[in-house]
RNA sequence: GCCGGGGUGGCGGAAUUGGCAGACGCACAGGACUUAAAAUCCUGGGAUCGGCAACGAUCGUGUGGGUUCGAUUCCCACCCUCGGUACCA
């Protein structure tokens, strides 16, 4: 059997924007589960032939990757997004299966002739290798357990064995393959296949280390140069080649396993290869690799990789070939919630389906689920849906039509949300395109990274097929993205392991005990989960604290990047910091909202250093508020505060000034220190507070003066002192000269406005 | 195993990317106000050594090397930790 028995794209062409399904290139496949589970895991599915709907991601992979780079994106989540697509790129190799009359001169011969085939023949098992050089090394070759193949290899001897391992293989969860992972199990066929670089019969195995759903499902062994191949040979006694000849330092790294064993020189190397520990899988040189058209001994691995290539592709019996590791997209459900696809059945004169499929017209969309009473899963392919008589038939042209009763997966909403944002009312259409112009792409994207292979893939797939049918401007549809951290909190547990939910913990001096009993318990960090009851709601700080409070707090914890250990310890900071704030601006003493009597009326008030405090604080707090860095931006409006508080006259321009710096992080209580300042329209419309350079430059600066590296003094000097008065300065102070006697200059490190560094040696 | 983050005071974290390590905050200590407490305000603080003191010296950013006048920052090796992934030929 193969995983698609018949795909195909489907023939017509619609323009509707809504109509996704058609939009994305649809494949039906049909997938015969016979090793499936259900998607819970926990029971095999039935063996029962499901006709789904597949997208095909496949073809958008390289694009997928490749635009990677214009994206600033975090390195982390590009490099799952390319592992996930998992490119690589090898050589697709036929090797003839050994019956009895076979004849190898003459099977190349053939080839030679005819050329490679696009599907090989049925007695040809092709293989996929990233290792095409190391072909003369291929000394058995093993097929997935569902391999269709395997029926035909297997002999009446091994027949029994066979099926015996096919039922267990089929059998093992994917927990099981995992734990199984260092043992090689597996077992001979019986039948053998022709080596086709050099005619040698090799055995045919099957093992569950090899998988049905990548490359051909079918590979060459090479154990000495394969990790798996190389323990599963040991396993099983098959023999071993070495055909690259590995580096100096890795055989001298790589000693024969046995007490006092010599490291292998490469003289024995190929003796003693079966010896080693490992097998040698990296970059080295070609060797016993020859045969009369081809010869890669003495060859670097990269150029024998395009030899061997070239010389298959001259012989007929392979060619370069690109596999993934994406797979096409699953896109049927079998249950109710979900948008119905908007394809029907086209249903003969007895009410069976003919096999035409049309897509639903864009005027009748968008297809809504029909009321049912009863939506609970079927295990019938149709899915509940299938239960709804009356909607599934539609007659069009006098043609009859059943609707397809399977569902989308939640991904298809959060593929395309982003794009209904733009226009989130209009009923005509799924978003307007100059609304779409204007507003995309998304500039900023933060979401957690927990999304960083599944949605973030699917809907820079979705968005590049609708970028080729021309209903998005843009081929990538969110330009930078920042992965918040996560806010982790303290599990706490009695001491017989049991969780307890964190509404239960009375926090004392000294630690946490349980609220009921009085026990005191043991924590252990971990991320919030509603399973383990230490989610702790946000209710409890906003109740005591404000809104304000908790946002900032959150806020100042730490980069939003970084994952945080969730504390009340601090928030009492961020509290006194607010109520500062406010008593900066404010007369507390006062009945109604007043200015404080500090706080002057004319902007022109402001004396010099506080203008060079204001100016600074917007100078870092704009850069920070850019860069996203919001902690640091808190701590300066912190500074700007016990600066400020301090001063008898605080010039009202520059409280606007800080109220309006604050207000993206503390709205509520900005909105009020905005009316006290005198304004009736909302802080939300007045623009962000503007720097003047001229207020940051410094006439004169400190500069630590260095001996040796070593910090020794100070001097305060003009900003735009030369060189040499910085020098002369240096050399000066009382504490440097101190430190320099019985020392001579040797040479004197200047960086303007930073640093002065004096190298001395001993007279 | 592989890929990608991270490791800085008692704690959360700063450090304009090679130029004064520890900003800001928490907790702590001392003081002011108060009958008292809360609230508020002021002061202190990486460690060790010397000094009544201001100060001075030495050490110090996971460990060990290296490059450099100078390294939390760059390079090499290793340890720990968090996230992702897992027989992908």
């Amino acid at each position: 059997m193969g995983l698609y028995r018949d795909s195909f794209r489907l023939a017509y062409q619609a323009e509707s924007p809504v109509n996704w399904c058609e939009a994305l290139g649809t494949v039906l496949a049909d997938e015969e589960v016979i090793n499936g589970r259900s998607e819970r895991g926990d029971h095999p599915v039935h063996r029962i032939p499901l006709r789904q709907w597949m997208l095909r991601i496949t073809a958008y992979a390289d694009r997928l990757v490749e635009d990677l780079e214009k994206l600033e994106w975090p390195d982390a989540i590009k490099e799952m997004q390319k592992n996930w697509v998992g490119r690589s790129q090898g050589a697709e190799v036929d090797f003839p299966i050994e019956t009895s009359g076979f004849e190898y001169d003459a099977w190349t011969a053939g080839r030679k002739n005819a050329g490679f085939p696009e599907e090989p023949e049925h007695d040809v098992i092709r293989v996929y290798t990233t290792r095409p050089d190391t072909l003369f090394g291929a000394t058995y070759m093993v097929l997935a357990p569902e391999h269709p193949l395997v029926e035909k290899l297997t002999t009446d001897e091994q027949r029994s064995e066979v099926n015996k391992y096919i039922e267990y293989a089929s059998t093992l969860s994917e927990e099981d393959r995992i734990a199984g992972h260092s043992e090689k199990n597996g077992v001979f066929t019986g039948g053998y296949a022709v080596n086709p670089v050099n005619g040698e019969n090799i055995p045919v195995w099957i093992a569950d280390y090899v998988l049905i759903s990548y490359g051909t499902g079918a590979i060459m062994a090479v154990p000495g140069h394969d990790q798996r191949d190389f323990e599963f040979a040991k396993t099983f006694g098959l023999p071993i080649r070495a055909v690259v000849m590995p580096t100096e330092e890795w055989l001298d790294r790589l000693r024969p396993s046995g007490r006092n064993q010599a490291p292998l020189s490469r003289d024995t190397y190929a003796r003693d290869i079966g010896l080693l520990s490992e097998a040698f899988t990296e970059n080295g040189e070609g060797m016993q690799s020859a045969n009369e058209g081809v010869s890669l001994d003495g060859l670097p691995t990269d150029q024998a990789k395009e030899k061997i290539t070239g010389w298959l592709v001259h012989s007929g019996i392979g060619h370069p070939a690109v596999k993934y590791k994406l797979r096409d997209w699953l896109f049927s459900r079998q249950r109710y919630w979900g948008e119905p696809i908007p394809i029907l059945h086209a249903l003969d004169s007895e009410g069976k389906p003919t096999g035409i499929i049309q897509a639903v017209r864009e005027d009748e969309l968008p297809v809504l689920l029909p009321e049912m009473d009863d939506f609970k899963p079927t295990g019938n392919p149709a899915g509940p849906l299938g239960k709804a008589a009356e909607w599934i038939r539609i007659r069009r042209d006098g043609q009859s039509f059943a609707r397809e009763t399977n569902t989308m997966p939640q991904w298809a909403g959060s593929c395309w949300y982003y794009l209904r944002f733009c226009d989130p009312k209009n009923r005509y259409q799924a978003f307007d395109p100059g609304k779409e112009k204007y507003w995309m792409p998304v500039d900023l994207y933060v979401g957690g990274a927990e999304h960083a292979v599944l949605h973030l893939l699917y809907s820079r797939f979705w968005h590049k097929v609708l970028f080729d049918r021309g209903h998005v401007s843009t081929i990538e549809p969110f330009l930078k993205l920042v992965n918040q951290g996560m806010i982790l909190s303290t599990t706490y547990r009695t001491s017989d392991s049991r969780v307890v939910p964190y509404s239960l913990i009375e926090f004392r001096e000294g630690g946490a005990f349980y609220e009921k009993t009085g026990e005191e318990l043991d924590g252990v960090t971990e991320k919030m989960s509603k399973a383990r009851g230490n989610v702790i709601s946000v209710d409890v700080p906003i109740q005591k604290y404000g809104a304000d409070t908790t946002r900032l707090y959150e806020m100042f914890m730490g980069p939003l990047e970084s994952t945080k250990p969730w504390s009340m310890q601090g928030v009492a900071g961020i509290s006194r910091f607010l109520n500062r704030a406010w008593r900066m601006i404010v007369d507390e003493s006062s009945e109604g909202l007043e200015l404080h009597s500090s706080v002057v009326k004319e902007g022109a008030a402001a004396d010099l250093q506080q203008l060079r405090v204001l100016h600074k604080t917007i100078d870092s707090v704009t850069r920070d508020m850019e860069s996203l860095s919001f902690n640091t931006a808190i701590s300066r409006l912190m500074e700007f505060v016990n600066y400020f508080t301090g001063q008898a006259v605080r010039p009202r321009s520059c409280m606007e000034s800080f109220v309006l710096m604050l207000s993206p992080m503390a709205p509520h209580i900005c909105e009020e220190l905005w009316q006290v300042l005198g304004h009736s329209e909302s802080i939300a419309h007045a623009s962000w507070p503007v720097l003047d350079p001229r207020y940051i430059l410094e006439s004169s600066v400190e500069i630590p003066v260095q001996i040796n590296g070593k910090v020794r003094g100070r001097i305060t000097i003009a900003a735009d002192a030369d060189q040499n008065e910085l020098e002369q300065a240096a050399l000066s102070d009382p504490n440097v000269k101190k430190h320099l006697e019985g020392h001579s200059v040797r040479k004197i490190i200047v960086i303007p406005k930073k640093m002065i560094n004096i190298v001395a040696v001993p007279k």
